[in-house]
DNA sequence: TTGGATGCAAAAGTTTTGCACGGTT
DNA sequence: AACCGTGCAAAACTTTTGCATCCAA
């Protein structure tokens, strides 16, 4: 996978480009998902670049500040996980049996976000959507499953 | 505000009616937003309820196994919410400024998810939105201390 | 009476912070 | 050289757990 390099960007927001900040964005650019400090931290330590917990997480702090990342909980998880901000509006597909993500393009909450303003008199800044199921694939596994136990 | 009494639940689920538990209950029945453990315990020590942290957590694994009460996480808050099963399908609207939460009513994704469903040959199961922004009280605390800033 | 519920304290897990040192610019 | 960034250790904060005791059924 091709991994862009954000010297440029670090210099623009007066980041300096270390070995750790650039090893961090990698593995954030590497993943198609979410991941946690400690996720990040075990990475590199397999890629053997030296680093400390507290490093990614001031890291995050920045990151997310220069909106290079994004920060978010996800129910049912102690952690807090980031990824790399890709700076399109994005909702993903999750696949609640083989964990697959599939992005989706169009965001159906634009128009309804006008109407939410209106009502709450709140100033709209964003918005998260999520949505589960299950792919094809696994709804095949699952009708197989149940044959077996019945059979 | 009435506050509806769970004993025949407790009963028919099998937890005990101690008078903690009713009264975390209580709490969270009054609330129009999801809560903390903090903030309940907090509640409850005004309302010379004598609860341990402890217990409402336990209370919470408790509540939320038997579905009385939901458990969630809300992105940019270090501690997990808490809120009574309503049975209804519900999204929230964060303030980005005070924290406020609000619960929306309406949710505009049922025909949407009809739509994915067909496109992707998912089963779509279920989805999590939230949506932020700033409330009215934070857009003039904002025009205030920019104000401010610049006299 | 008895098993579940609670209080307390300690532990576990996650994230933050202070400080000295090191590396980029 | 200046200063931001890092490592380390300790602290802070949230949540969980073990155990003795208590109380609702």
């Amino acid at each position: 996978m091709q991994t862009k390099d954000y010297k440029d960007e670090f210099k623009q927001k007066g980041l300096k480009n270390t070995k750790q900040r650039a090893a961090i964005l990698e593995i954030l650019q590497e993943s198609d998902r979410p991941i946690t400090a400690e996720q990040v931290y075990n990475e590199l330590k397999e890629k053997n670049v030296p680093v400390n917990l507290s490093t990614i997480y001031r890291n995050f702090l920045f990151l997310c500040e220069k909106e290079l990342v994004n920060k978010l909980a996800l129910t049912g998880e102690s952690s807090t996980f980031y990824e790399i901000n890709r700076m399109v509006h994005r909702h993903y597909l999750v696949c609640l049996g083989c964990k697959k993500v599939l992005a989706i393009d169009d965001c159906p909450l634009e128009s309804y976000e006008e109407l939410l303003a209106e009502e709450t008199n709140f100033v709209i800044t964003g918005h998260k959507l999520d949505i589960f199921g299950y792919c094809a694939d696994c709804q095949k596994k699952d009708l197989n499953e149940q044959h077996n136990k019945n059979s």
